[in-house]
DNA sequence: TTGATCTCTATTGTATACAATCCAGCATTG
DNA sequence: CAATGCTGGATTGTATACAATAGAGATCAA
């Protein structure tokens, strides 16, 4: 947990340009929530924080923008996206939409190794009962693997994005009590339905998945009932 | 048809910056295949092109690159995306689950306006019969309506690169005899079970309509059987 | 005091200068 | 003649200089 508050990482020129240096950290700054929704970010800071100068730092905002994760306001700059309650729903009726594709063509195409990959990220989380910020991270793992099982790169790269527009959500929904527990169960119906190869299973299972976890995240977020 | 081989509109600065200027232009030649998929492109041609500096040109890769219009390779520039068969099929998988999805929202969530906009281009296409062009600009006029009727941002903007990105194909599946009349008898299933608020009906129309789209588009595109 | 207008500074948008890298073509060599 | 290595020009990556704009605070009138 490297406070890094100061001189950055060298670049460490490894085939990669400064763009995409400045883009990783960028991202993951604001996936941890070290940048906050709403907050302002200066491109001269992000510049001298990483030792580079303004040029990439535009270029690693406009792909941010892109991916919805920055607002680019002309001659008023960068600020961290922020989601309002009519924003959490449609994302999250894209999520249902998205990982009920991916669990259903994961059902048609998974190798055995995926699937056996979903069966041990199971087994995990049972045994991280207890530590939210694991759970946290096993459960990220878990729908990682079933994007991939999916074997279709547009879908992939569209919930890659999902998620991290989902991470500009203050906490997890592993904070509400029994959460980790029905997602659990709710994770092993869905691994089976693929292991059985049934599609159709397998894409209920996930739409339901992510209908009940929206379900708690907009008690969480705004006292629903 | 102007072939603009030389001086561009101004810029006109209407509270948009050059990047956005640029970004559009160059989107717009993608589209209408100026720039062709695998074609090289220049920041310093493009820069000339438009009347501006490189810095706005390299802004606007940023965000093609997002989209997946261009493929930006470090130290050698950017060339238009080239799509092979298994991305063709990929793309086609994808579309199939959000054309479903919007039709479905548009179902629940269109207004009566939207449900007229949907028949009135019903009847436009009637009326274009035998114009290739002209039926392709009808026929992206409603799938953008039923966007649109969705009422899902993130949706939308998904489903607009989308189409984009199948502008990178040659050609168009009207050119398939009697794909058009075919293609319209289809549009009317979807606008009908719209019109009667059956959510499960017109996404199963949808997507049976992307289905045979994109069997009419491999035989095209590589000789399908 | 309050409200409006003005000015000045911080910040972004754009252009350009410079460095790093790639690649086509040539020379060299076996 | 083929293969390999070098070299110069073209092109991209990065830094910096300069222009344009917005917004905060000062100034002033009522």
């Amino acid at each position: 947990m490297t406070t890094d508050t100061l001189k950055q990482t060298a670049p460490e020129n490894q085939g990669t340009s400064l763009s995409e240096f400045v883009l990783e950290r960028l991202r993951g700054a604001i996936r941890d929530r070290r940048y906050q929704p709403g907050q302002r970010i200066r491109e001269a800071e992000v510049a001298q924080w990483l030792g580079v100068s303004r040029t990439p730092v535009r270029e690693a905002f406009r792909r941010l923008q892109a991916d919805g994760l920055l607002v680019l306001t002309p001659w008023r700059g960068a600020q961290v996206a922020e989601l309002g309650r009519q924003q959490v729903v449609e994302l999250y009726a894209m999520r249902q939409a998205l990982e009920g594709t991916a669990a259903g063509l994961a059902a048609e195409h998974a190798s055995e190794a995926e699937v056996d990959l979903l069966f041990d990220l199971i087994e995990q989380d049972q045994a991280a009962q207890g530590e939210p910020n694991r759970l946290a991270e096993i459960n990220r793992r878990f729908h990682e693997a079933i994007y991939g099982a999916a074997h279709n790169r547009y879908l992939l790269e569209a919930l890659n994005a999902l998620d991290d527009s989902l991470a500009l959500l203050k906490s997890t929904t592993y904070e509400v009590p029994g959460r980790a527990e029905a997602a659990r169960q709710e994770h092993i119906g869905i691994a089976e339905a693929i292991r059985r190869r049934d599609s159709e299973a397998a894409k209920q299972a996930a739409r339901a998945h992510i209908s009940t976890a929206e379900k708690a995240r907009l008690k969480l977020l705004f006292g629903d009932d």
